[in-house]
RNA sequence: GUGAGUGUAGCUCAGUUGGCAGAGCACCAGACUGUGGCUCUGGCUGUCGUGGGUUCAAUCCCCAUCACUCACCCCA
């Protein structure tokens, strides 16, 4: 029996555990002040919602999804990402119909089963939202804002927005076949990766990071000049409302994205200098997903996904583990345990994070233990203040330690409790 | 999936051209026997990742295997 965690996946203890809180806390706040509302959908969805809504040939779909066939003989696969159970909860209820648009954010784990790294895990987690029912170019600028907002006030940064269009249904293709064109004459000077793209996803040819690809594409066609009218008012508009926001961003008409569902606007927020993980979030509009999953009507809707241990990773560690305790209870002897305990029991119930030690250790090893539990106030629990009704109250910063009556120590914590 | 590096005490890591396995931190106890933080003294803790092989002898050399880390691929 090993007690190693499956490869890829990450017990979170504290005090590390109190940062995720702490982050989700802040996302839930910046999200609801944009009027988003959480959605919480399983963790397991059949195997084609992914196959459909990501794309049968993405590395996601053809080699990272964790799928397996349950007791029913169905196939299921654990979410590799988080928007496509969103789209398909919201098809299946319909929240807030009438309402205006619908906003929903969602935290949890996604799972993909790839080789761990810097950045990477296999079960990793996102926090993410989803805009549905409108194409205004608003909305884009929003959740931009929103996210760009969420970051800064996280602490990070250093971060970009890179914003790109990869056009519609209408004009992509065409864009395709010029790029396809271009790269075919310049098959030799592409590396041996770039070569196998070009057939399968030419546009990911753009954003190989080899100085020869590089250069071989340099007067690439650019998807921002092939775009259809709507398309580039779209576009124009979008970056109209991102300025009227003041959220700083560049244009990046080489970004690719990993899901196939995306058309028009796509947006990285990316840290230059982080490697091959250098996206804390990403995101875009996917007008024709919903129909894509069998939905009656086009649903346009945008959305984004943060990546949170990159995040984290990225505000560095600064995990200051907070105080145990606010007051320790000292016994003199093993027959005083009984009275510590009701002490500890009452003064927890009053809303202090008492402690005490149940071992019946020696004074000096309680009181260490106190020191490290950071509690402010020790009281004491002896023969001799309990000869004289009293218990002793020590000031753990000052070092100074009265006599006083119970009453009279119970009424000086909550004071205490009081300050914080 | 491909490549490289690492795996020794709870933690961070030394180590031996192959010869009874170490330090710091942490923990426990004590320093005029009811009192923390500083100092000092003493103490506890190891399948030296796992399984084979070579050898009188392997933590060290060889093979395999597992795990972790980093990079590639790809992505949040």
């Amino acid at each position: 029996m090993t007690l190693a965690t499956i490869r890829g996946m990450k017990d979170i203890l504290p005090p590390e555990s109190a940062r995720w809180t702490s982050l989700e806390a802040s996302f839930r706040a910046h999200a609801e002040r944009y009027g988003f509302r959480e959605i919480r959908t399983p963790l397991l969805e059949r195997t084609e919602l992914f196959a459909r809504a990501v794309g049968e040939t993405t590395d996601i779909v053809e080699k990272e999804m964790y799928t397996f066939t349950d007791r029913s003989g169905e196939s299921l696969t654990v979410r590799p990402e988080g928007t496509a159970s969103v789209v398909r909860a919201y098809l299946a209820h319909r929240p807030g119909t009438g309402d205006g648009p619908v906003r929903l954010y969602y935290i949890g784990p996604m799972f993909r089963h790839e080789r761990p790294q810097k950045g990477r895990m296999r079960q990793f987690h996102q926090m993410g939202a989803e805009l549905f029912g409108t194409d205004a170019p608003y909305a884009d600028a929003e959740t931009m804002a929103f996210l760009h907002g969420f970051l800064k006030e996280s602490g990070l940064g250093g971060v970009s927005l890179e914003v790109n269009s990869l056009g519609d249904p209408g004009c992509r293709p065409a864009y395709n076949a010029r790029l396809t064109e271009y790269l075919a004459e310049r098959d030799g000077e592409l590396c041996d990766d770039c070569r196998r793209r070009r057939e399968r996803n030419p546009l990911r040819v753009l954003d190989c990071k080899s100085e020869r690809c590089i250069r071989a594409t340099a007067d690439a066609p650019s998807i921002l000049d092939s775009l259809c009218g709507p398309c580039r008012d779209h576009f124009a508009a979008v970056e109209g409302a991102l300025s009227t926001a003041g959220v700083p961003f560049s244009r990046n008409p080489r970004m690719v994205r990993g899901l196939d569902y995306y058309r028009r606007t796509t947006f990285e927020f990316v840290i230059p200098g982080m490697g091959a993980q250098n996206t804390v979030a990403a995101g875009g509009r996917y007008d024709g997903l919903a129909e894509l999953l069998g939905g009656k009507e086009r649903v346009p809707a945008i959305g984004f996904a943060i990546g949170v241990e990159r995040l984290l990773m990225l505000l560095g560690e600064g995990a200051e583990a907070s105080p145990a305790a606010d007051v320790f209870l000292v016994t003199t002897s093993a027959a005083f345990l009984p009275e510590a305990f009701r002490w500890k029991t009452e003064l927890v119930r009053s809303g202090f994070r008492a402690d005490m030690d149940y071992e019946g250790r020696s004074m000096k090893s309680q009181f260490r233990r106190a020191d490290r539990s950071g509690a402010k106030v020790v009281i004491v629990l002896g023969e001799e203040e309990s000869r004289r009704g009293a218990v002793g109250y020590r000031d753990m910063g000052r070092g100074i330690q009265e006599e006083i009556p119970a009453e009279e120590a119970m009424r000086r914590l909550r004071g205490v409790l009081r300050e914080g």
